[in-house]
DNA sequence: CCGAATTGTCACAGGGTTGTCACGCAATTG
DNA sequence: CAATTGCGTGACAACCCTGTGACAATTCGG
């Protein structure tokens, strides 16, 4: 996403070379279209650009629900820009004056990456030890043989591993689980909590019971 | 919120003056009703006010749920009065005697302000030393060694170190950690002070009990 | 339409937890 | 120094909480 076609041909042959999936447009709007249609993990957005500039996409990025989370490094040609991306609460997470080295930029995206990824992101897999979460494919498994859990089971098996160390109460599982409004006295969460010890068989020890409290899930 | 209305405007011109947006009354009844319509974010209150002396406003801002956790400084004109103050836990969070110079409010409500804001939001760890309490995991360890406790045992550790270096009457230690309505004059608090302490063993140092009044968390 | 699986509720028992009391000691008061 | 007040301690019974077995209601698939 630059306006020297050269420019951007470097970069993203280095990028490439790292192991980097790129996509690149020619211009501002093209810019927005694609990280719309796809949203990439980081977006490097030059601050000249035909059409639409480099602040204004900065912008609209940050305002698209889409793409309103993805790091955004920004290019400028002048230092004096520099006030602009910092000061004018673009949202972008590190900038970088032209002319850089390839191998500069490269290290600036590793290092918001790794710290992007680390913190966001709902990770689709779970493992603590031998126990296997798979969210989208809705197994659970432990040391590589499935276990077979109902859906309700598997909710709250999910929702106890997600909040890993946490407590939850017995109210806040009928919640996140159940989607109950109101707090029903019942064994209904207890009762659950067996069955899916049960099926666990050894995993079972990550549940924990505390007593007066709720439940947790440990390592 | 004083009784000398010249004294009142030499305090709210200095306050203006420093920034800040100040609202004042003429008498405790006043005050209560304008701190409840709309909380400010630090109350200064004189002990000697008509209609309703300053100990009596300062319980009813604590009950009131509006304004239990806003800043409290409390005027007296006598040191006397600073006992009553500091030792009936009336949760101000600072006195001044009279006389006063402006200056020295200023710089009490500066420094209680910084504190506020800065430990806004309820932390979830609470170390002291070798003691670690972990709200969430509802954990509390010495010396990363984990102690077995109770949850009333919790409960009643996490409400002391919560207000580290206050003390708490046994009431008050009912109604937050029992939620109790009446005080019921038992060795309930005692007893459970004394199993906490077993419990805690070398960190039970942190525990201190102050005679005719209650129970402190010092570091 | 029927059978199996899933799910919510209930009663009950065991054991940990908790509130209360009596008692003794230490600190405070006059 | 004696009396008083307040706190720590040990013991204990009642209670609360959780795990469990059982069962009916519901859902789902064949």
């Amino acid at each position: 996403m630059d306006d020297e076609p050269e420019a951007v041909e470097l970069v993203e042959f280095n990028l490439k070379q790292a192991g980097y999936a790129v996509t690149t447009a020619a211009d501002g709007a093209e810019a927005l279209k694609k990280a719309h249609a796809q949203p990439p993990n980081l977006i490097v957005l030059d601050v000249m650009l035909p059409e639409m500039d480099g602040f204004e996409a900065c912008k609209v990025l940050r305002l698209d629900p889409a793409t309103a989370k993805v790091p955004i490094i920004m290019l400028t040609a002048k230092a004096a820009e520099i006030d602009r991306v910092l000061g004018l609460e673009l949202g972008a997470d590190d900038y970088l004056t032209k002319p850089f080295s390839p191998r500069e930029l490269l290290l600036r995206i590793k290092k918001i990456l790794a710290r992007g990824f680390l913190e966001e992101k709902p990770r689709e897999q779970i493992r603590f030890g031998d126990l296997m979460i798979d969210l989208p494919r809705h197994v659970a498994s432990w040391k590589g043989k499935a276990i077979e859990l109902t859906a309700t089971e598997f909710k709250l098996l999910v929702t106890l591993a997600q909040r890993a160390g946490r407590v939850q109460s017995r109210d806040s599982l009928l919640r996140d689980v159940w989607e109950y409004e109101s707090a029903i006295d019942t064994r209904t969460v207890d009762t659950h909590m067996r069955r899916l010890r049960e099926k666990l068989g050894p995993a079972a020890k990550h549940l924990d019971t505390i007593r007066g409290v709720g439940y947790r899930f440990v390592e």
